[in-house]
DNA sequence: TTGCTCCTCACGTCACGTGAGGTGGC
DNA sequence: TTGCTCCTCACGTCACGTGAGGTGGC
């Protein structure tokens, strides 16, 4: 101790360099200067012969004291300001502002968890399927947010109606990362306007309305937004040959799409409908899962 | 429509200007112009006699692939950079890599939430300290992790012993956002050196040490760390008068410190000890509360 | 001429991180 | 002279936001 000859004292008591302080508070020698800097915290004294920084022991409490609201996401400005005016009071107010700052970013970050999660399962779920067959399911529920009703008159295109559904998405608190598909009022209406859905979703787990669980014919298909190719007529085919009469609305998820595609006719889509088995027709069942994991977590 | 002369069109169909492709897709012009400066996105083509950007309908999905990823916390350079070689496999693995570093996010979120918490509700308690009473309360039970044991020998003044918890705090993975304490072996310990406690504690909730449920013996004193004044004796005394015995160890914390106090003189600890009823003793407790609000949540 | 949409270029933000070049005592 | 700790100054980071000054067609 003391091997140098430019250590300072104050009122008998070593002080500390830089390199000392910042063991001692684990921050780096940079974030010490910068605070030193915008005047958000300063060494006790310089030396006044080499200007090198001298600590008191003492700051360290100042420096964890700092630490911990930074670390609370509040900006060093804001830490400088109550500088001088630091009353038990005053720390509990912008304590409590924080708390709701940082409710928010969970909510946030909980979302993107989930996001994250409903994507993975469903590019998951779409390496292995295979657009050659058709198959029947058992499908759990799954909440979706509709859109707006879609208007395919005066010679509307596809894409033309998708945009507005972009452009609808933010007023409807529609988060366009979870996966996109369309809604069809019946097998009936797929088969007569396969690229005109009622209203496009969003596959979101939090959304208010639901596809039931229950068992589902199930079909996929390669291409563009909106173009099925002859998926609604494979659909029928099959519920015919199987004697299923198909109920209630069809629902199209747009699987892979640009988010892990690059060329555009590679899109997959995949389509479901309920059914009920005609009287006679024979039970069998492929078992396919329509998404793995449960959709809330985090 | 098709007010504009410089309207560009591609295919037979229209294309769309910044102000347009803006609004579509929920994004400021300036982020647009960014993500062209840096090669993320950019429009098809550019009007020639203006330079005006120009973009087509379909471009909206592959901003929305980008905003998705970026919401992740992706950096645009990633995101760039998977371009071309974007395939279902590729995403998986990407998304999969950001599942980890947001379950990193959200538990130092949930820690500073935790300590947030914490710090507030022990703030508040310590505004409705009275110093100039001794009291008895029920407490709950209080997790807390341990500092290394502390040296006093050769002189070593109760701020050197301080600095070193701090400096091992890192090393033990303390985290020196939550309050700090001070425990002794016993009353008499306390009684016999009040600024030499037998280690510093960490009032962490993920803790694996506690101080137990059940009956104290509760006194506040303002002062520096480590000034206890008299009130070791009056609490001594209080017990004496009450007929109570000091049972096992005596934690003090420091609840108004340098987090929300300007001058270290009016800084506010609070000791506590259990204990039981000499026979005979009459039953007499004042109901105070430690801390208010459960330690974990979020 | 005025108003409007768009353009580029430059500088600011936030909390540092990274050299580059220099000092002072062993 | 070399090695070490420290210093200042300047520039980079990241994803934009904010003017300033200019253009082109109504």
């Amino acid at each position: 101790m003391a091997k140098k000859l430019y250590r300072m004292r104050m009122n008998g008591k070593e002080l500390l360099s830089i390199h000392e302080f910042a063991k001692f508070t684990g921050l780096e020698q940079t974030t010490l200067r910068y605070w030193d800097d915008i005047g958000l915290f300063s060494p006790v004294q310089r030396n006044e012969e080499n200007n090198y920084r001298c600590y008191a022991p003492q700051q360290i409490t100042t420096v964890n004291f700092i630490t911990v609201l930074s670390k609370l996401g509040i900006p060093l400005k804001t830490i400088s300001s109550i500088e001088g005016e630091r009353t038990p009071e005053n720390i509990v107010e912008l304590i409590e502002q924080q708390e709701n700052k940082l409710d928010m970013e969970m909510r946030r970050l909980r979302e993107s968890y989930s996001i994250i999660h409903r994507l993975r399962d469903l590019i998951r779920s779409g390496l292995k399927a295979d657009t050659g067959v058709i198959t029947t399911a058992t499908l759990e529920d799954t909440s979706y947010i509709p859109g707006p009703p879609n208007d395919f008159t005066d010679d509307k295109y596809f894409y033309e109606t998708f945009m507005r559904f972009c452009q609808e998405a933010k007023r409807l608190r529609i988060n366009l990362g979870y996966p996109v598909g369309g809604y069809f009022s019946s097998m009936e209406a797929f088969l007569a306007e396969p690229s005109h859905p009622d209203y496009f979703i969003s596959v979101d787990p939090t959304g208010y309305d639901k596809r039931p669980a229950g068992e589902y014919i199930v079909g996929y298909t390669y291409g563009y937004y909106g173009e099925m190719g002859d998926l609604p007529q494979r659909m029928a085919d099959y519920a015919l040959a199987h004697g299923l009469v198909t109920q209630g609305p069809l629902y199209v998820v747009y699987i892979h799409d640009e988010i892990c595609i690059h060329e555009p006719s590679r899109y997959l889509s995949r389509a479901s409908v309920a059914f009920t088995r005609a009287p006679g027709a024979e039970e069998k069942t492929s078992a396919v899962v329509w998404e793995e994991v449960p959709a809330n977590r985090g």
